[in-house]
DNA sequence: TGTACATCAGTGAACGCGCGTTCACTGATGTAC
DNA sequence: TGTACATCAGTGAACGCGCGTTCACTGATGTAC
């Protein structure tokens, strides 16, 4: 009967799922290294070994909420741009639609873009969700006629600005290239010192500092 | 005897050192969540209970490291700024000198650029040592003719530069000081993704794309 | 210079706590015939 | 449709561990007269 043990598999599937829902929510409170099966179990009022059924070890169920939060922002992303329109547009709405998102989940954020968990070795698994902001904007980019700029490189940055432009299919040069990856460094290095609290002191609140940038930097590119 | 009651208080010096050598020894292996004062008094050869004779808490302990931190890598700023010369090339040391300090304290770095500490508030004692690097860029703009560069800011934005132009006293326009705090956070953005392992599949190793960074945010800013 | 006293560093035991993971088990759900 | 068996979810006890902090104490170092 296959409605029967699709009963069984709901079932597990919505456990799962609870216990992420609680492991995010402890995250928020008390930090990746703070997050406790055993903590995570007495919430949702189970016995901690039971969580073992679902997770063969903390650092699996980690693991998921890595990926989560990677391909939770990478969908913000996505979402945030309209699909057509002026590209500088588009690359305005990636831009607020990623901190936004950010900014609603600060310790999700934390967890993917904050310090590496020492003796946590991210997996193969996180590689491809990781790259979904950067990959909404190079899709600008893709399918527009960019601003071409010259610009001298090193021959170690030229070699691996080359090599990124056959992976990504981007029509630019390595200068336009090497200035995509400054973009999106500052994307998130905006967005980090923001959440972490450097900008206390300078611009903060740090709305009006954030869409500015957002601005100089699609000129940076060529947009 | 002033020399008596300096040879105790010399002892005390050289043992709270002692303690927060090998606290940082210990960051680098477990992070700063990590971080157990009974470990540190083990490998020191003390009883637990006995480093409360010099930190009142754990918590004071990581304050003091932080402030170390914040300092060492301001000197570092500071030390590789020449002084005198083509304010690009000071410019660029002081990028460089900066990103050779988080690459060789990794851990470090990421005390005081990475994830805020859950439960942890950062006492009024960490701005000044914070603001060291952001100043040694500050102190090469200061003495320079700058490029003039206009731009259009939000209201909010230009009061935010506007009053940062008065406590830093650089004489720039609103619209570099805003080019300025970005510059900023490209330094630390791209220090960050290189140590906490964004990059790798892009620009891995960092080194040519740093140095890029540094020379394309130094034309960005006018110099 | 010598003695009585005060300060301070370091000890060792204890308190009370939480953690990840394993394991033998019970009872319910699903499967094969 | 009914029965025998297999699978699976969840239990409860236990293992072995480390943690921050307190407290009464001993003995050494420094101070005042």
């Amino acid at each position: 009967m296959t409605a029967t043990r699709t009963a069984r598999e709901r079932a597990r599937a919505e456990l799962t799922q609870e216990i992420k829902d609680e492991a995010r929510r402890q995250l928020a409170e008390v930090g990746a290294h703070g997050l406790s099966l055993r903590a995570v179990a007495r919430e949702l009022g189970m016995v901690s070994s039971a969580l073992y059924r679902y997770f063969p070890s903390r650092d699996s169920l980690l693991t998921e909420l890595i990926v989560d939060a990677y391909n939770a922002i990478g969908e913000a992303a996505e979402k945030a741009d309209p699909g057509e329109g002026e590209p500088r547009d588009r690359w305005l709405a990636i831009w607020q639609g990623t901190r936004d998102w950010a900014r609603a989940h600060p310790h999700e954020y934390a967890l993917i873009y904050g310090s590496p968990i020492p003796g946590y070795a991210a997996p193969q698994d996180t590689v491809v969700p990781a790259a979904r902001v950067a990959l909404a904007l190079v899709k600008v980019m893709t399918h527009t006629e960019l601003r071409a700029i010259d610009g001298e490189l090193a021959p170690e940055l030229r070699a691996q600005a080359e090599s990124l432009t056959k992976v990504l299919g981007v029509m630019a040069g390595p200068e336009t290239v090497a200035r995509l990856i400054m973009a999106w460094t500052q994307l998130f290095g905006a967005i980090s010192f923001d959440l972490f609290g450097q900008y206390v002191g300078s611009v903060d609140p740090a709305d009006a500092f954030f869409a500015h940038s957002a601005k100089r930097m699609a000129e940076f590119v060529g947009l």
